[in-house]
RNA sequence: GUGGGUGUAGCUCAGUUGGUUAGAGCGUCAGAUUGUGGUUCUGAAUGUCGCGGGUUCGAAUCCCGUCACUCACCCCA
């Protein structure tokens, strides 16, 4: 075991062959996907100043009070490393002013939160995320689920369940907290010791604890949209009303609760079985974000892309890189290295994925790293070849041989003959 | 922040009630007549037994601490 000076830190980790080829494709799909409903990629800092989270998160959620890896930089400035996407998103967007409006954006990359890790949590994890820019509009929140689901299923997932609620607007969240708290108080007897906890410092996470004695409190509850104004209500089933026009399904969950506070109106989330305990592959929800003197009104999802790896993993086991069709160089004479190293130069100028081992080994060595890196063709070339001015090509799957010319080789070795073949 | 589990070769793991030179499989490397892979056979190399203390004649094995990994709570993507 390596000693710990050469491991990335706690809740950390690198990523290389072969899961970055998986994280490459996901994130092209995502590209692609994304380019149809006409977003745009934007990359903004890592870094951020700590204002951007602690107004627009909400500065008693626990990202903001004890997630964030926060420092100052050499001015004394209190600098964070970004724990969520749609903050700096939204800042990004106000200094736009007029422009802004109506942005469609998408982003990609490194999150960071400073908790435990566990299955599906890492402390510096990564997201990709979409945000579309503008008024509170229920067919602009069909339109995000709808892509987000469509995102999901080009990734190739199968097995995942979208909930839906609402968190009505600012003032509805205000009736929403009394009246829980009203009822709860009634009953706090019945509930766990985190509950009673949060009665007073977060209720609406009292309906989503996970403990069988305060579920079936929250089952005698009557659902928090009770205490919202009609339009809001109106709001949710419209969203619905539209997604299941595009014939997509949601389920209505009144018990689903999002953390951050720049949540309004419309919120969901995307579980997935597969996972362990922390199972949503994805969330969203619609958002004003006040930013200086601007609010930023939108509606956008961000999914963790190690749970997605997850999920994928789960439906459709381990992920495999594709094989490529590969030509392997084999010198038979270590005094012909020159001529061998620029023969498999030409070759990859040409578009060709060539390997050759340059560590002077015997014949058969190199024979066996040809095979073990899955080499369709091998060029063998030593001293009586370069006599003849021949290269012995050796078809792998095969085992067939032929003695051919320079100009037979690149006619055999065409990269679009070598495509066909696969 | 709280709790459970685990740390032995590159990887997956054995290591019996503490006993001397710590093992296996896979992988790696090298051979099995001259320059030829995937199968087989033979052989070889590689370990501060996570780290630091302690108990003991003797510790990978027991005790304490610490770090890391992992799972769950919490929180959240």
């Amino acid at each position: 075991m390596a000693s710990d000076e050469f491991q990335p830190i706690q809740g950390m980790s690198d990523v290389a062959y072969p899961e970055i080829v998986l994280w490459q494709r996901l994130e092209e799909t995502a590209r692609r996907i994304l380019s149809l409903y006409g977003f745009s990629e934007v990359r903004t800092p890592v870094v951020e100043k700590r204002v951007v989270f602690d107004r627009s998160l909400g500065d008693t959620t626990d990202i903001v009070q004890k997630e964030m890896y926060q420092f100052e930089d050499a001015g004394g400035r209190p600098l964070v490393l970004r724990p969520e996407g749609t903050a700096g998103i939204t800042r990004f967007i106000a200094g736009l002013g007029q422009e802004g409006h109506g942005a469609r954006v998408y982003y990609v990359g490194p999150m960071f939160r400073r908790e435990r890790p566990q299955a599906g949590r890492k402390r510096q994890f990564h997201q990709f995320g979409a945000e579309s820019i503008g008024a509170p509009n229920p067919h602009a929140d069909a339109e995000i689920i709808a892509m987000q689901v469509h995102l999901l299923r080009a990734w190739g997932l199968k097995d995942f369940r979208v909930r839906i609620n609402t968190r009505g607007t600012a003032e509805d969240r205000q009736a929403v907290q009394a009246g829980l708290r009203q009822r709860l108080e009634a009953v706090a007897s019945r509930l766990c010791e985190d509950c009673q906890r949060r009665l007073t410092t977060n209720v609406l996470r009292v309906l989503d604890c996970k403990n069988p004695g305060c579920r079936a409190v929250v089952a005698e509850l009557p659902p928090m949209t009770s205490f919202m104004a009609d339009s809001s209500r109106a709001y949710l089933e419209d969203v619905v009303r539209v997604i299941r026009h595009l014939e997509l399904e949601v389920q209505v969950d009144p018990t689903l609760v999002r953390g951050l506070d720049y949540y309004q109106h419309t919120v969901w989330e995307i579980a997935h079985h597969g996972l362990g305990a922390q199972d949503a592959i994805g969330a969203g929800g619609r958002y004003a974000i006040t930013m200086g003197n601007r609010v930023i009104d939108g509606v956008g999802f961000a999914m963790g892309l190690e749970r997605i790896i997850m999920a994928l993993t789960a439906e459709q086991g381990a992920f495999v890189p594709p094989a490529v069709p590969l030509v392997w160089m084999v010198s038979a004479d270590a005094a012909l290295l020159d001529v061998h190293l620029q023969l498999v130069q030409a070759l990859r100028l040409r578009g060709i994925v060539c390997g050759i081992d340059l560590d002077r080994r015997s014949v058969k060595a190199q024979m066996k790293a040809a095979g073990k890196a899955g080499a369709r063709w091998v060029i063998l070339h030593g001293a009586a070849e370069q006599e003849n001015g021949t290269f012995q090509l050796k078809d792998m799957e095969s085992g067939k041989q032929d003695e051919v010319s320079m100009p037979e080789l690149l006619e055999r070795l065409n990269p679009a003959v070598l495509h066909a073949l696969g």
